[in-house]
DNA sequence: ACGATATTCAACAATTACATTGAATGTTTT
DNA sequence: AAAACATTCAATGTAATTGTTGAATATCGT
């Protein structure tokens, strides 16, 4: 661990703090914690994984400064350790989006066509919100959605969709969004309305972008 | 490799890319690819490691979309696949610097007080470059200077400096820079002219972010 | 076609990362 | 103080990564 040369010593913290990254299941843990700070066993449950193994995952993101612990009562809740987190993971997105074939096969596999993929940027949703021109769509579950969401957006779950189609009126547009860019439910639930006959797009990115850009957050 | 949701599909491959991330020579070479493309003889030379072991980096760089290869003759010249792996890089690096106590003991190692360490930027370098009132050294090996440099910038390789401060201006203040912002001769340059009575700084990030800026660029 | 040069491949041993299990620690509640 | 709960630790086996070596491949110059 410890090296000759100061420049190598700083290189390897680098790449420690890369490696704690290269891994699904904690990119998957950062997503989480993008919404906020939270329990051990909340995050377990989340991902469906054994606690043990989402302690020793947290651990080591720990270890490599990219979240923080703090004891509060029974419950350890962790948080991202800064806003250059979500910065880090996001550019590492963005190098997979436009070197590796595999992501785009994947994203592409939720649509027909590629111009419908277009999203729908934040300013733009800000703007219609205020207009009311369209009908917002929360399709996190709904404890995170109880957590803080965009003002007015209404909260349906992938799983509920199907059945509370009805209360949605049909004229407007609808914006989904869920956890961040790469997060997959909001991608189906804008194949399902689509193929319901509505007229739907995602958002760019998600909830965690969204409150970091200073907008609106209702709870 | 493969999975079953399309979700973790997708987190695959996003940790595929940090963790190709995660190795201290790797972040090594793409501080060297930063600069201009480069073949894979040349790289090993700077790295000081077995070319079968630059190879086996390059490659599994390429997996991952970080770089890209080309044959040119008998050469396999390798590049950065975009500027979106030096944007990641530096994300990464902003985490551990703000994150890891570890870093700032390293960088700091070079200094003996904190605000000796601030930097110059770029649009300062940039205009004092214009009015003449300053001496630009570029500390970097003299291949890499002839490859690209700020124009009007003297080279003078670390092994260099000591031998050649006589041609210097002691009046002026002297800027260094090298490979990028955590390169660390332009550290040590700074240490060794300040401890010659030289009044000197860092340029705060290095060559290929000053031509990424769209900085004139001379060679 | 041949030798020289640049890069990659294949195979091995050493190390490190990973998931799983059950026990241990620290905190609240009763 | 004891029970209940959330989290961490320690130990295990398995898989993946790493560096090293030497052979294999591809290209150039003659």
């Amino acid at each position: 661990m410890s090296s000759t040369s100061p420049k190598l010593a700083l290189f390897e913290q680098f790449a420690l703090v890369a490696k704690a990254l290269g891994h699904p299941q904690r990119l998957e843990l950062i997503e989480q914690l993008g919404q906020g700070p939270r329990h051990v066993d909340l995050l377990a449950d989340k991902l469906g994984i054994p606690i043990a193994n989402v302690s020793q995952h947290l651990q080591a993101m720990r270890r490599a400064g990219l979240v923080a612990a703090e004891r509060q009562g029974k419950f350890v809740i962790y948080r991202l350790a800064g806003p250059g987190v979500l910065e880090a993971v996001e550019a590492i997105q963005q190098v997979a989006e436009a070197n590796l074939a595999e992501v785009e096969k994947v994203v592409r596999g939720y649509f027909d066509q590629r111009d419908n993929l277009e999203p729908i940027s934040r300013d733009e949703l800000s703007a219609r919100l205020r207009d009311g021109t369209v009908t917002v769509l929360d399709v996190r579950p709904a404890d995170e959605y109880a957590l803080g969401h965009v003002p007015g957006a209404v909260n349906m779950p992938l799983g509920e969709l199907e059945a509370r189609l009805s209360t949605l009126d049909p004229a407007q547009e609808v914006i989904a969004y869920c956890r961040g860019p790469y997060c997959v439910m909001s991608f189906e639930a804008v194949a399902r309305l689509r193929r319901k006959g509505f007229s739907a797009r995602r958002l760019e990115d998600g909830m965690p972008e969204w409150a970091a850009a200073g907008q609106p957050v209702e709870s």
